[in-house]
DNA sequence: TTAAAATTAAGTATAAATACTTAAAAAACT
DNA sequence: AGTTTTTTAAGTATTTATACTTAATTTTAA
């Protein structure tokens, strides 16, 4: 059998060479592309689709799971691994959701990222140690995770249903402005910042400033 | 000349394991020792001194900038290399001013890690190319930057101002709730929490949510 | 064993955000 | 040219946070 190709998607260069220099000793694998961010990521694969793809879940343009979702979805036999630099818990289960076939840490060692490519290549599934209870937790709490395409799509508010102005305005939302300072800024009445305020929380479906946070980040909206 | 001997201190062993990788080939350069946070970066270099630190400006316990004021302050000839994951500029002049020898975006390519380490071990300085252009702009706005070492540290809330329970209403407060709701997980007054995170943010000196969660990540409180 | 610090929580006043609804211009499409 | 979407912004009521001060307990350290 050949090498397993590997397209690494991940928007830091130094982390991918790293990564590159980690695998150049494992003569069954190869890298054989790179990309920086979501979109690159799948412009290359439908060019030429790799055995693996070993994709961050934080990446400008496109983030980890919108990128397995596309690839479960049109590239089924393409295998996915996700790497997340996040030690919480928050993803884990949409990536299972997403159709993914692994999911590591970043505080993982050399061997056990190993252990989990080769595992995967071999067509199996690898979820780092602690990250398998969450997604048991998760099942018997009658929120089974199934991959994407196995089921209708869990509705999610979409990548851009901002508006340019309401992104605008999030944008100095996360900066700490208040309505007034927003207005200020955009020479608007404050109550035109207020209402641009409430529309896109109820767009993202978020009641408080730390949901904003986390979902603007999530979605890469700024 | 021997060897630089290096100390690599970065939270994620996963990347930890990269850097080695791409040093691996280089013979006049040997990671001698490795640390997953701050402190134990800091316990390892009183035990033996290396030639150059490369440290993660974001690691748990303590962070990579307070790390290289430590460093410069008891080991000036220790040379300091830092890393940043966030291509943000937040942290470059803080950096400068700690005495740091050298910073570097992860989104750096390993020619310019490599040609980065290499000045430092030289003796030289290595800032990545667009920052040079930050610390000079501060520079002429006045604000020059300065080792910490040759003047006098600017005041910064340290790290353990926040009493215990404020620092458990703080994790509360950054997971979104408010203070009836932090009332009721701790079983105390609404008013109470009112008080604990009116206390925190002046101490933190912060006056609004945003602020308040770069504060927490920067100083590593969370 | 005291003094100091931390935790609790109330009072009071003001400012800001939330939760809507309505609706008129302006801009962007088809 | 006509329709839809976006941007603007006001009304109104309620909730929450800010900005303090004061002060009684409780815990911790000297």
């Amino acid at each position: 059998m050949g090498k397993t190709k590997i397209l690494l998607a991940d928007d830091h260069e130094l982390v991918r060479d790293g990564i590159i220099a980690l695998l150049e000793n494992e003569d069954k694998l190869e890298v054989v592309n790179e990309a920086a961010n979501g979109k690159e990521a799948l412009e290359i694969i439908e060019k030429s689709i790799p055995d693996l793809l070993i994709v961050d879940i934080r990446m400008p343009e496109l983030n980890g799971i919108e990128v397995v979702k596309k690839v479960k979805k049109d590239f089924p036999a393409l295998k996915t691994l996700v790497l997340s630099m996040h030690d919480s818990t928050e993803y884990v289960v949409q990536c299972v959701q997403a159709g993914a076939d692994g999911y590591l840490l970043k505080g993982s060692s050399k061997e056990e990222f190993l252990k989990a490519i080769y595992k995967i290549a071999d067509g199996g599934k690898y979820f780092a140690g602690d990250i398998s209870a969450i997604i048991v937790n998760n099942f018997v709490n009658g929120n089974p995770t199934q991959p994407v395409n196995q089921q209708a799509t869990k509705k999610e508010p979409a990548l851009d249903i901002l508006t340019k102005r309401e992104k605008q305005i999030l944008k100095l939302i996360l900066e700490g402005k208040n309505n007034q300072e927003i207005g200020e800024s955009l020479n608007i009445s404050k109550r035109t910042a207020e209402a641009h305020r409430f529309n896109l929380m109820k767009k993202l479906e978020v009641k408080n400033l730390m949901e904003l946070t986390r979902k603007s980040r999530e979605l890469n909206l700024i």
